[in-house]
DNA sequence: AGTTGTTAGATTGTCGACAACCTGCTTCTC
DNA sequence: GAGAAGCAGGTTGTCGACAATCTAACAACT
C-alpha cells in the first residue's frame, strides 16, 4: 500500500468559518478599533444563526482581538499606544529566546523555508500589496517560532503577531503612501544563516526596532485626537478573573 | 462628592460563572486531562442551557485549558513532559523579563504586597491545604507579573500559569504525600527585596529548575502508561489556523 | 475469518423564539 | 425649565427543539 501522510480533514462547521472571517476583517482593519459589532446584523450578512456567531466571537475575545462587556456588546479592541509597547518589549525577548531555541536546529529545510519566505515578501513588495506585505513579514519572522520546537511559545507568538498586525494594518492604512520599504530583511535572513548567534539576536532587536518607532509615534498621535463615539467607555484590557476565596 | 473607587460590578452572566467553575475544575485537577466533556451532562447538572455553556467552553478551548475535535467532543487537554518542559522554559525567560521591568517600579507598597503573598503561602503550607498551596504560590511568583505594568506579559503569564496550576495540581494528587515543603520561598523573596537584580533573575531560574525536575520526572513516568481508554486518539495541540492564501 | 454496508443510538452543531437588560425619549411633577 | 418616572425600541443572553455527524453493533458478502 502507499505510505501516505495524509493532512487532517478541514474543519468544516461554521464557527470555524465564521471566526476565519472576523479574524480577517478586524487583521486588515475592515473592522476599525472600538467599532461595535452587532450581533443580528453580522449573523444575517454572513446568512448563519447567531448561535454559532457567538461561539465565534468568544473565541476571538480570548484570542485578544475582541473585547465583551456583558449586555452591552462586543468590541473590536482599541490600540493603545502602551499596548504595542508592551507587545514590542515583550516581542524582542521572544525572538531573542526563538533563535536560542532554533539555532542548534537550524539544517537545510530551515534555509529553504527562510528563503522561500523572504522571497514572498519580495514579491509582496513588488506587488505593492501593503496587505500582503504585512503578513508574509510576519510569517518571514514566524520561522523561528515555529522552528524552535515549544508548542507554548509559538502559540504566545501568534497571539501576539494578530494584534501586531492589527496596528500594522491600521497604520498602513492610515498613512496615504503605501510603504515601498526597500528589503530591509536582507541582513537579517544572513544572520541567521550565520554562524554567530549572538549577533542574529542582536540585530533582531535593533531591527525590530526600527519599523516599531514610526508605528509608535502613530499610535501616540492616534490618542491625541478626541475619542470617537462608538469607544466603550471603560472597556481596558483588565480581563477580570473572578477567581477570589 | 466623597472620591471613592468602586470595584467593577461583578460579571452576572451564566456564561462567565460556567467559565470559572470548569476552569477551577480543571485547575484542581477534578476533571482529568484527556476526560471529555458531555455537553448534555454538565448543562444538566448546572442547570443551565447548552448555549451558555458552549460558549464557556469555547473560551476555555482558547484559553489552552480544552481541546475541542468537532462532532466529537471537547476534552481536557493533556499533559505531555514536553508540554511540561516548553512552558518552564518559556516560564523562566517571562520571568526574568519581568524582574526586569519590575525592579525599577518596586516600592513600599510593592514590599508589603509581597510579604503578604509570602506569608498567604506559609498559612497554605501549615493548613496542609495542598490545592491552596499551589495557588498561593503561583500568586506569590505572580506579583512581578503584575507589578511589571506590561498588560501583554502578564496575560501571557496566566495563560501559562493556568496550565502551569493544572500540571502541579495533577502531580500533587497523585503523590500520597501532601508535599510539607519547607519554606523555598524565603530567599526569593529576600533577593527581590534586595539591590542585586541579576542574583533575583538567576535565583528565580535555578529555584524553579528545583520543584520543576521532579514535576518532570512524573509527567515522564505518565508516558509510559498506556494511554487512556477516552484519549482522543489524535487530537494533538496543533491549533490549525486556517490563514492560507 | 475478514471486510464492507446498514442501521440505531447518542452527541454535537445550528436554528428560531423568548426573556433580560440597556438606552433614549417622552411624560409627568414640581 | 429641571429632574424623576415610565414607556418603547433595540440588543444581548438564554432556552428548547431540530438537523448533521459520529460511533458502535449487527448483517451480508467474498
Amino acid at each position: 500500500m502507499g505510505k501516505l501522510d495524509f493532512a487532517p480533514i478541514a474543519d468544516t462547521t461554521r464557527r470555524a468559518e465564521i471566526v476565519a472571517l472576523l479574524r480577517r476583517a478586524i487583521l486588515t482593519g475592515q473592522l476599525e478599533p472600538g467599532q461595535k459589532l452587532n450581533e443580528l446584523r453580522i449573523a444575517e450578512q454572513m446568512r448563519v444563526s447567531r448561535a454559532p456567531l457567538r461561539e465565534a466571537m468568544r473565541e476571538l475575545v480570548q484570542e485578544g482581538l475582541l473585547t465583551s462587556i456583558p449586555y452591552a456588546g462586543t468590541f473590536v479592541v482599541d490600540v493603545t499606544a502602551k499596548d504595542i509597547d508592551d507587545a514590542y518589549s515583550l516581542n524582542k525577548v521572544l525572538d531573542e529566546f526563538a533563535i536560542e531555541l532554533t539555532w542548534p536546529l537550524r539544517d537545510q529545510r530551515f534555509f529553504d523555508e527562510l528563503d522561500r519566505r523572504h522571497e514572498a515578501v519580495k514579491q509582496a513588495t513588488r506587488d505593492r500589496d501593503t496587505t500582503r506585505q504585512i503578513e508574509t513579514a510576519l510569517q518571514l519572522h514566524g520561522l523561528i517560532h515555529e522552528w524552535a520546537d515549544n508548542s507554548v511559545l509559538l502559540e504566545t507568538w501568534q497571539r501576539l503577531t494578530s494584534r501586531l498586525q492589527m496596528y500594522f494594518a491600521l497604520h498602513q492604512r492610515a498613512r496615504q503612501e503605501p510603504v515601498p520599504a526597500e528589503d530591509i530583511h536582507e541582513t537579517y535572513v544572513q544572520l541567521l544563516k550565520g554562524a554567530d548567534m549572538r549577533a542574529a539576536q542582536r540585530y533582531a532587536r535593533e531591527h525590530i526596532d526600527l519599523d516599531f518607532e514610526e508605528l509608535l509615534a502613530y499610535a501616540r498621535s492616534l490618542e491625541q485626537r478626541a475619542p470617537k463615539g462608538a469607544n466603550p467607555d471603560r472597556a481596558g484590557l483588565t480581563r477580570n478573573r473572578p477567581e477570589g476565596s
